[in-house]
DNA sequence: TTTAAAACTGAACATACGTTCAGTTCAATC
DNA sequence: GATTGAACTGAACGTATGTTCAGTTTTAAA
C-alpha cells in the first residue's frame, strides 16, 4: 500500500524551521507570524500544522534542537587531558560553535520567555547540562592546582559570557580570522581564570 | 488662567514608562499589548497615547532613557588618575549599575531589533560612546605599560560582556554579596587584561 | 492506471491588535 | 462656585492574528 504517497515532508519540513528560526531571530519571536513563514516557504499557512502542532511547539523544537546539537558537537570533541588543555579545547569549540550558528544562539537566549514553563525547564536543563562541562573543567584545574578560581560557578558564568559575546561582533571575513579570534579569547580565558 | 487644569500627567507618566519596562522586559515588545500596559496602569488604552504618540516611541523613550542615564551616571562617578583605578571603577559601575536595572538592561540588549532605524541608530551611538569609554582606558594601560591587551576593541566588548552577564544570574539577597561579586570580577578583569 | 495517503489550498473562525476620537470627568485657577 | 483645559473613557475603525477544516492536488506504490 501507498505508505509514503504524496510526501515530501522531508524537504518542506527543514525549509519551515529554517524559515521560522531566521524570522525569529531577525524579529522576534511574538513578532513573527505564522503567514510570514509559511510566506517564506511559498506555502499557506495551514500547511505550516502539517509540521508543528501549533507556533509555540515550534519555537521550543527549534531551541531544544539547538540545545541537543551543541551537547552531542561537544561531546564528540571532548577529549580527557589536563584541565588547561580542555579549556583552551572548551573556549575554542564554543566560539567555533557560536559564529556558526548566531541565529539558532540568538533565540536561545532571546526566546527563553516565550517559552511555556514546561518547555522552559527541558531548554533550561540542557543548558545547565552545557555549564556544567565547563564548571567541571574549572573545578579539575583547581583541584589540579593549575586554575586560580575564587568561585568555579561565576567563572563559568562569567567566561561563558565572554565567549558568547563574539557573536554581538563577529562576521567573517571581518578584520580578524576566526583563529585570530579564538587565540585572542583564548589569552584572555586563560589569564582571567590564573591558568 | 487654569494653565494646568486637571493635570497629573507627571504621576501618570512615569507610571505607564514603569508598566511598559516591566512588561516589555518580560514578555517582549511585540507580546506587550498596550491595553496591557494601560491595564497595569489603571486606564484605558486611548489614555497612554496623552505619553507617547505610539508604542514604537514608547520603547525608544525607554531605550534612549536608560542610555542616557548610564552615560550620566558614568560621567559623574569616574575620575582621572591611572588605568588600572579606572578599569577598577568602571568594571565596579557596571556591575553595580545593571544590578541596580535588570529590567532596562534585558530589553536594551534585546528589543534593539524592535527599533526604527532611525531610532535604532541613535540607541546604538550611545552605546558605542560607552564602550569608548572602557576602551580609552584600556588604551591609556597598554600606553602606560600596566595592561597587556592584543587588541582593546575586542578586550572592551568581551568585558562588558562579560560583565553585563552579571544580571543572568545575580539577585539580590543570594550567596554572595554586591560586594563580593564586584571583587570576584574586578580580579577575572584585571588579570584578563594583563594587570 | 488505479488508488490512497500525504500535502496543500483557501476560506473561515473568533479574537486581538494599535490607534483615533467625540464625549465625559476631574482638578487647579479665578 | 464657576470656568477651563488636561486627563480619561468607551466605543469604534480596519487590520491582523493563530488555528481549523472540507475539499483539492500531488505523489508514489500497487
Amino acid at each position: 500500500m501507498a505508505r509514503t504517497a504524496g510526501s515530501h515532508s522531508d524537504i518542506t519540513g527543514p525549509r519551515v524551521r529554517e524559515a521560522a528560526l531566521r524570522l525569529f531571530a531577525r524579529h522576534g519571536f511574538a513578532a513573527v507570524s505564522m503567514r510570514q513563514i509559511a510566506g517564506e516557504v511559498g506555502v499557506q499557512a495551514g500547511a505550516l500544522y502539517n509540521y508543528t502542532p501549533d507556533k509555540q511547539s515550534l519555537l521550543f523544537s527549534l531551541l531544544k534542537g539547538h540545545m541537543d546539537e551543541l551537547l552531542a558537537a561537544w561531546t564528540a570533541e571532548k577529549s580527557a587531558g589536563d584541565p588547561a588543555a580542555r579549556l583552551e579545547q572548551f573556549t575554542r569549540f564554543h566560539i567555533r560553535f557560536n559564529v556558526e550558528r548566531p541565529e539558532a544562539i540568538f533565540i536561545s537566549y532571546m526566546e527563553l520567555r516565550n517559552l511555556s514553563p514546561e518547555n522552559f525547564e527541558v531548554v533550561e536543563a540542557l543548558r545547565r547540562a552545557y555549564e556544567n562541562e565547563l564548571e567541571a573543567i574549572l573545578h579539575d584545574g583547581v583541584t589540579a592546582g593549575q586554575l586560580e578560581v575564587p568561585d568555579t560557578k561565576i567563572a563559568t558564568l562569567a567566561v561563558i559570557a565572554m565567549l558568547t559575546g563574539v557573536n554581538t561582533w563577529y562576521r567573517a571575513g571581518g578584520r580578524l580570522s576566526l583563529a585570530e579570534v579564538e587565540q585572542i579569547y583564548w589569552d584572555m580565558v586563560r589569564r582571567a581564570v590564573g591558568g
